[in-house]
DNA sequence: GTGTATTGTGCAAGCGCTTGCATGATAAGG
DNA sequence: CCTTATCATGCAAGCGCTTGCACAATACAC
């Protein structure tokens, strides 16, 4: 009988590597094996041990397949996403991505991705009916979001990255957006400015809505109202920023204070001042929100940019740690997990101007 | 008999899609099915057309899982890359993800991410062992890559992103880096430059030696020696640029031209440059090679930097297809391609200080 | 009308694993 | 020494699909 265990070495022989020739080899049966390989309960220690050394010796690893088909498991999540959020430089998507990788990395799973061009439910339809993965995560919901309810109807476990209107249960991981703009506001506040203004992203995002409404909320709880159009739902890049940056300027009565939604706009924002010979700082104040993105930080500008501070790559993590944690049954239905944001103060933020 | 084909509507019943229901509700049998699913000959059109208005009505999908055990395949294509090349902000690794992304897609295939942290060679075997994936992608091939070997003996189809050197055949598609360099360092010389330095890449990557080697070739060609010391092998950063060109400047006899590997080293080379108060283009010549990384392009310096131009992204395209290729049998086994280049003449290259 | 193709469909055996239940062996209890 | 609990292991039935082969029905030839 040939012993598997000791023709370890340099031959490769994934070949043969099946739980029935392992088990012929030992001389047990596929199920000793493949509890054994578990740590069932009821397999003494000394059964275990050689099983594993033999497996390790022969290079055995169950097939994925074949064990998901008898588990329903696949131990792999999927990450389901607009094709373009890899094509755009300016993102923090691949800093989420990054986080969910190494999440995954931790617990032994695998990443499933599957970007999409236009059709995100279908994706999600595929990927529950082919059970391909065990649950996904998705991102960027709307304010009202269909996808909540699919999901929820196939029966999918799925975490989302934002929070979104819904009448049902679901599972999230947000940022603190509108504390985290309440702040923000409030410090300009603090600092005698009124003449803000708020250069958001686009406004079918929820945390664009929630960020607006914090705005708002800050003067409100002075008895203030934001100046009309104080308000800007633009997308999330430099060259939005420095464009809607050089068009306020242009205000009969403009701004003493911008407010960002990223550090992307913030840059804009900074090249459109410098382009005004303005002083960040002193003749303007700038702030922002600063989601962590590699290469791209608020402390970097010059001067150093007063931002409330997340890391988006922490998200990730903590998405994929969420999904899996469900998936497993560790945790039950709705998790909902807000991040805590840091404001740091640096120099962008001065005193308004007297007679501005 | 309740007929599924009927049902079709708002209701989503997932939970009972499977072949045997299908069959039940057609009166067929499953083999039928899965034959007019896969519209295998010998299934007549009329009965073909009614399976499929059934399996649609009804959201049918075939388990991934199922199937991949029944046929051995999986249609998913797995992307091996270290972790990092996920956090740091400047490489060209999300491009690749993009191409990579867009073909799979467009393939129909799944795409399986599996980072590693610093034990390559286990991922490979997991992947391999437990046939989660019908084949992977690995890249950055080092000067002599022990990864072809094992994927070889793994019996693992693999395509890389680069060449190495190898006993062995196997796939890659490939920067025609070696000519992109010399015509490069030929347009140095031809504008009567000698002090120049390579800010190269680390060395122990194939592509950073050809090169190197490249640069040679080209003074050889004129019988002509390289400066000592002209080729730095350094990190692909703005800072490492920066730096390396910081000191060179400092050089007794300091360099006319710089050469530089990809356009973020170009970045740092500008802002030393512009330390020094040297104009680029008159006082001191730059060029480089540009993979079109996403918010990278050589276009967008200034001046607008001289670059040999490539397309990453069309890189991760081409590999995933030809991979995808591979396994299909479409294509036999050594598929080797070398991606062409385009030099694009911009204001960073001017003639060499006549005293210099 | 018989013989042979051709056509449409089904049977059943896997694919490689997990797992409920059964079984034989050993240990413990009286 | 027999009974019962405990332990270590195996049997076999799936999981949901694909596919080689067989078969019945129909079409065609003569």
């Amino acid at each position: 009988m040939p012993n598997l265990a000791m023709t370890k070495g340099k031959r490769l022989h994934q070949d043969t590597a099946d739980l029935k020739s392992l088990a012929l080899a030992l001389g047990l049966s596929q199920s000793t094996i493949s509890r054994a390989l578990r740590a069932h309960p009821g397999i003494p220690e000394a059964t275990r041990r050689r099983v594993i050394a033999a497996a390790e010796a022969a290079g055995y690893r169950p097939n994925a397949r074949a064990r998901g088909l008898a588990t329903g498991r696949t131990e792999t999540i999927g990450l389901v996403f607009p094709l373009q959020r890899l094509q755009l430089p300016e993102t923090n998507f691949v800093d989420v991505l990054a986080g969910i990788s190494t999440a995954v990395t931790a617990r032994n799973y695998n990443l499933l991705l599957s970007p999409f061009e236009d059709d995100e439910a279908s994706v999600l339809r595929k990927l529950a009916s082919s059970k391909s993965v065990d649950g996904v995560i998705i991102t960027r919901p709307l304010v009202r979001d269909p996808r909540i309810a699919l999901l929820n109807a196939l029966r999918l476990p799925f975490v989302v990255h934002g929070r979104t209107e819904a009448q049902e249960p679901f599972s999230f991981v947000d940022t603190d957006n509108d504390n985290a703009f309440e702040r923000l506001t409030d410090l300009l506040l603090d600092y005698g400015h009124r003449r803000i203004v708020v250069i958001n992203g686009l406004a079918q995002f929820r945390y664009v809505a929630a960020r607006a409404a914090a705005f708002e909320r800050a003067f409100a709880a002075r008895g203030l109202a934001p100046p009309p159009g104080a308000i800007e739902f633009v997308s999330m890049t430099e060259a939005t920023g420095y464009e809607t940056a050089m068009r306020r300027l242009g205000d009969p009565a403009p701004p003493t204070a911008f407010l960002c939604g990223s550090v992307f706009q913030a840059r804009g924002v900074y090249r459109a001042l410098a382009q005004h010979g303005l002083v960040v700082g002193r003749d303007i104040s700038v702030a922002c929100h600063d989601d962590g993105v590699r290469g791209c930080s608020a402390m970097d500008l010059s001067p150093p940019l007063t931002a409330t501070a997340t890391s988006i790559r922490g998200a990730g993590e903590e998405i994929a740690l969420i999904l899996i944690d469900l998936i497993e049954g560790k945790a039950a239905a709705p998790v909902q997990k807000i991040l805590p944001f840091e404001l740091v103060l640096r120099n962008s933020v001065g005193l308004a101007k007297p007679g501005a």
